[in-house]
RNA sequence: GCUGCUGUGGCUCAGUGGUAGAGCACGUCCUUGGUAAGGACGGGGUCAUGGGUUCAAUCCCCAUCAGCAGCUCCA
């Protein structure tokens, strides 16, 4: 939805009036800080005691008081003396305090009370008119899960109260389009917790769009230069001793399997890099064959922390649609963009449009050399400067063997998941001794690039639902047509029909003894994208009825004008 | 993992300190009906699990497991 208001003003503001509705009510607690967010501001308080929900109630209760006191918001520039004694009794304010410069101690009053605050803020608090908090979570002190927990009040605010009943129904039509609640509602996915959390069951429909999403993957890769490779679910112990996971990526793998003699151990993999290697190191490579390009859709299983499971988004076991290039030094922006080339190409094909490309570059804990780094670091964002693709910088946020690329994709509430990542790798060419002869006959260690478009087929598939509605197009419609007799005797003519068009088409007959109506109905409910209605003067006339998902109907179709609709679809 | 909330038939949810109910779904029968729910009857739940309090617990307390929101982490 587009508001035409300053947000950030607006939400900083009813962040500061939160904070003083809260400290009004309860003095004991502690001021943390109170951004304004892309979807409303919330504030975070430190108090011993949870807030209950009837402390919310008093909370909102109070802000509409501080409203209609209706104070200006006074801004002044105070020294760091000042500051700190007016933050006496806020020792986490406190904190902020100590990493600000002078000058930039910005207090903002209305009547008695004053925060610490960056601004900006609207000029006075009647300014706010409608809002409403949502939920209380925790969340730590700074975001370092060693300091306090905190209590955050999430709220939203509009100067139109249109809006905020608008925010309200999203909020609600959100819920309905969730993943979550439509994979299962119309069979295409479930969990069983019970027998293990974060593991999908693929129900046939979702199979067979899994499939589709399969095939037009492999077929795509085998067209860009690609070969596919298939590699095992388990090895043994010391390859991932070699490549370095059990060292540093310990917590987020499932135990070792235990066999035979006591010392011989399994693991799932967490990651199809090093079987890639494997493949490559299998023999002596020379630089004529590169770039090598190996893609699998590799199953990989991880230890997620409970807490972080979501639906489809974040599981425990997954399908990563990987690859891994290798190539020369000079061929790496080259490559990456190919790479965003391919990317832009799946997007939009899935009818994305709404991402975020972050560059992340180099952390405080890394392997490589700093120079490696700045020349994959440029070439990354050359690349992506080649496509005119914009992105942000994310400082620091590289894995510790390489800089990436990634693209965060947007679910139904908005909140973003990674699906695509492009990464190049210092680590493990160095650990397993990758290597090529190049044209002088000299060993020479190949850049490997590892990617992945999807992300996972899980996680994609969520966001995939989420963005068409569970509306899926044509041509990934598990069930693309349906038949909906009228009466039992039309069951002749239906299945001539299906026989036709099932040469080409995926097509059902609900022949079940139910007024049309009704089949109509749940046609509609399961998202058929077209409908088939055959009745007397159908089998009269030999056409049919058509009648579209949402849509309504269409006329009447013969079979012929039928397929050339359908092929139109497909087309598109 | 952390904080808070939640956990009742396949699903959505009522409800009560004295061993449970609705709608949908499912089954059988009746109905052969024209563009978003035809009707009747019926089967189905040790009220997440394990402890505790109590004469008695689905309901109160504790723990565990799982789900949800957020944080941290991640494809």
């Amino acid at each position: 939805m587009e508001n035409n208001f300053d947000k950030e003003k607006y939400w900083h503001s009813s962040s500061h009036i939160m904070a003083q509705a809260v400290k009004r009510l309860f003095p004991e607690v502690l001021l943390g800080t109170g951004p304004a967010i892309e979807n409303g501001f919330y504030y975070d308080f430190y108090r011993e005691t949870p807030f209950t929900p009837d402390d919310i109630v008093a909370v909102e209760a109070e802000m509409k008081k501080i409203i209609k006191e209706n104070h200006s918001f006074e801004k002044t520039i105070l020294t760091r003396e000042e500051a700190r004694k007016l933050l006496e009794k806020e020792p986490l304010k406190l904190e902020i305090l100590k990493e600000l410069e002078d000058g930039e101690i910005t207090f903002y009053t209305n009547g008695e009370f004053s925060d610490l605050c960056a601004g900006p803020h609207l000029s006075s608090t009647g300014e706010i008119k409608h809002f409403k908090l949502l939920n209380i979570a925790a969340s730590y002190w700074r975001g370092d899960e060693k300091r306090e927990s905190m209590q955050r009040i999430y709220g939203i605010s509009f100067p139109d109260k249109k809006d905020l009943a608008e925010y309200l129904v999203f909020l609600e039509e959100a819920k309905a389009r969730d993943h979550r609640v439509l994979g299962p509602k119309l069979d295409l996915f479930s969990i069983h917790p019970e027998f293990g959390s974060g593991l999908i069951f693929w129900h046939p429909k979702g199979s067979l769009i899994r499939k589709l999403i399969e095939d037009f993957w492999k077929e795509t890769h085998l067209k860009n230069g690609y070969e596919l490779v298939n590699t095992p679910h388990i090895a043994d112990i010391s390859l991932w001793h070699k490549s370095g996971h059990t060292e540093y990526y310990r917590d987020n793998m499932f135990p070792p399997m235990q066999f035979e003699a006591k010392d011989k151990e399994f693991q799932l993999k967490p990651m199809n890099c090093p079987f890639h290697i494997l493949i490559y190191n299998n023999r002596l490579r020379s630089y004529r064959e590169l770039p090598i390009r190996w893609a699998e859709l590799g199953t990989v299983y991880r230890y997620e922390k409970q807490g972080v499971l979501h639906g489809l988004l974040r599981v425990r076991g997954f399908t990563q649609d990987d690859a891994h290039i290798f190539c020369t030094e000079d061929k790496v922006e080259e490559e990456v963009t190919k790479v965003i080339e391919l990317t832009s190409f799946f997007l939009g094909k899935f009818g994305f449009t709404d991402y975020r490309v972050v560059l992340s570059t180099r952390p405080e804990k890394y392997v490589g050399t700093p120079e490696n780094w700045e020349k994959a670091t440029a070439a990354l964002g050359n690349a992506l400067r080649n496509k005119n693709i914009s992105f942000e910088i994310d400082p620091g946020e590289g894995v510790f063997y390489g800089p990436k690329i990634d693209i965060k994709v947007k679910d139904s509430l908005n909140r973003e998941w990674q699906c695509t990542t492009i990464q190049v790798d210092f680590n493990n060419p160095e650990r397993f001794d990758v290597k090529y002869i190049d044209h002088e006959g000299n060993f020479r260690v190949p850049i490997l690039i590892h990617r992945a478009i999807f992300g996972s087929l899980e996680r994609f598939f969520g966001i995939l639902i989420e963005q068409y509605k569970g509306n899926f197009p044509f041509w990934l419609s598990p069930e693309q047509m349906r038949i909906l007799t009228i009466g039992d005797r039309h069951m002749d003519a239906a299945l001539k029909i299906k026989e036709r068009l099932d040469r080409n088409f995926r097509v059902g007959i609900d022949a079940r003894n139910e007024k049309i109506n009704r089949k109509i109905r749940d046609a509609e409910d399961e998202k058929i994208p077209y409908m088939a209605i055959i009745g007397d003067k159908e089998v009269a006339s030999g056409e049919i009825s058509l009648r579209q998902h949402v849509k309504g109907m269409l006329g009447n179709f013969n079979v012929e004008k039928v397929e050339k609709l359908f092929n139109d679809e497909l087309a598109k």
